[in-house]
DNA sequence: TTGTAAGCGTTATCAT
DNA sequence: ATGATAACGCTTACAA
């Protein structure tokens, strides 16, 4: 069988006996018809099955209907919940997802510069997560429009969509400081994330406010990955337990599930031994045995509203394209804190 | 300032002082291009930052170099793994993937058949995962190439990459029943799908061979989610410990740790009291306590392999469509079982 | 080896 | 209310 070319607006009109215009006029609603001709043609695209060529439309338009979302994996849940989120506010407006996952093993910003350039993308969500010169950003920044997404850079204020870091932090702190714990370790993200020096910032107010001497609190500095919880919960612990931490904030969940593990394969006791705190809440998190305390970043939601952002940013008119204000972390109140095994 | 209009390939002839057609064999590789002008090309390009313009070009080559990507969800791990391995399949090519997440409030059938039509795709990689009825997949089809993952439809053979869902399955169930469980239920997926069916059909031929009736099973239908998964193991459980099972083997890793999670509410310790089986192996399964015994999926490699096998389908002449084989499923011991309280 | 010109399938402007 | 017609930016015969 001789696969048939598919139908185009031209065989519409011929079958409909109108004009490529009236067509065009009818599926855009653009332009008054009268009634029994868009009938004929309503009909015309129902037999022949006729839908719309993107790729003309797309050329026509100057616009592609088609965001990228950039993020640096997907098995992380937290990413994916920002993905959720941000594919639920396209797909309410009909518009594609494309996902960008850089590769780890070339520079992927040129590329993904060129790719917003090219128009096939009208814009991207940029989750950096880890890593990632934020200089880089703000040459894919020049391209296209760009809304970032649980990440900020300081200087310059590009929009973004990101949650209370310090504030949860600080109050996580805070939990652990109350349950009488002095020394404590940090298990930091990568220092030149925002997010990390937000959540390292609030541990130590946290700190000050308890009575500590910030400069006392090791920090040590992790990928935001669950190997590096491991590795330097290890180091962390390295010491006899009279002197060693018995706490531990770690910067985010996955590292504090490696923590974790090298707890359980270290035969270290949590909480009664050590305690330990997250931040992200991933689902996980809940599952874990001790139930890890943490602190909830709405990533649904962050991912949600950025995806908004960024429309607002392409249709300028429609409505502020402010509005992308803080949102809240709070606090996950669960079995992985207890009180120092001595106290003091 | 005014924002400049983006270069056309016109402009960088122009800037090189060629024609539009060498511009393009340059860009292309197609056609020969003397050295000296080839360069002047070149630094054109490179002086006004040009880049191709996407849509231009998919509406000329007739190709969009954009895949889609179904699935049901991101959260689900599983999923998240088949999206990265389809993500980097796709990104060794060139080729963008558009993810498309159906949404549950609605008919999405006609809404992806349309997608597909309309040329903005050149093809699907789906995952109907949870539910989704085989004959919408079919509809599906008649649009464009579709290349199945972790689901097959007995009739018609399509394209598909799956793996020894029943294999696993029935090796797993062996392992329960090496260790002396008689009263066994199981937690099965929805009987619509394929996986659900086939790991239905391990576990009796495992309870078969170690001489149990296959018909005394019980067999609850969950959804392959976690809630399901608690609720049928309260319902399973909810006997005298005498009359109960003594084992749970549920047909994916969500509804194991639903399962699990009811356990520990209900104050019935896994693995003394209950041994419990799931599959997949999520991440997190690893991670639970106690560790969940279960069945790996090769998820990255599923979804690398399915993108593969389509983007062979687009590209008749390149490799045979073939070669889409069943995948090993590997069960994975750990802690979740142990022998039955009382023998028998 | 280089250039001209005819599409690709839409949308939008302008007459009618 | 309807219909020619000119773009949109690129690829590719075909001509030179």
């Amino acid at each position: 069988m001789a696969t048939r070319r598919r139908p185009t607006m031209k065989d519409v009109a011929e079958h409909a006996r109108v004009s490529l215009s009236t067509v065009s006029y009818v599926l855009n609603g653009t332009g008054p018809v009268a009634p029994e001709r868009r009938d004929r043609v309503l009909d015309a695209v129902r037999v022949l099955e006729y839908s719309p060529n993107g790729s003309a439309r797309s050329l026509k338009r100057r616009r592609a209907s088609t965001i990228g979302l950039v993020v640096p994996e997907l098995t992380n849940q937290f990413f994916a919940m920002v993905a959720e989120g941000v594919q639920k506010a396209a797909s309410a407006r009909d518009v594609l997802v494309v996902l960008v996952v850089p590769d780890a093993t070339e520079q992927p910003e040129e590329k993904q510069a060129t790719l917003l350039r090219s128009q096939r993308l009208d814009g991207v969500v940029y989750l950096s997560g880890t890593g990632s010169l934020p200089t880089a950003i703000l040459e894919l920044q020049r391209s296209g429009p760009v809304v970032l997404v649980d990440e900020q850079i300081p200087g310059f204020d590009l929009p973004a969509v990101v949650c209370d870091s310090r504030r949860g932090a600080r109050e996580v702190a805070r939990h652990v400081f109350e349950h009488g714990h002095r020394r404590v370790a940090v298990i930091g993200g990568p220092s030149a994330l925002w997010t990390a020096q937000q959540r390292l910032a609030g541990y130590r107010e946290a700190a000050a406010a308890a009575g500590l001497d910030t400069d006392e609190i090791p920090v040590l500095v992790g990928d935001y990955r669950q190997e590096s919880g491991a590795r330097l919960a290890a180091q962390a612990l390295a010491g006899p337990p009279g002197t060693r931490p018995t706490a531990l904030l770690c910067a985010n969940d996955l590292m504090a599930i490696g923590a974790l593990e090298h707890c359980k394969a270290a035969g270290i006791r949590v909480p009664q031994e050590l305690s330990l705190v997250g931040f992200d809440d991933l689902p996980v998190s809940g599952l874990l045995t001790p139930r890890l305390t943490t602190v909830r970043q709405p990533a649904h939601d962050m991912g949600f509203r950025a995806a908004t952002a960024l429309f607002d940013l392409l249709e300028p008119g429609d409505a502020p394209p402010g509005g992308l204000g803080m949102l809240p972390a709070t606090v996950q109140l669960r079995d992985s804190v207890a009180p120092p095994a001595v106290p003091g």
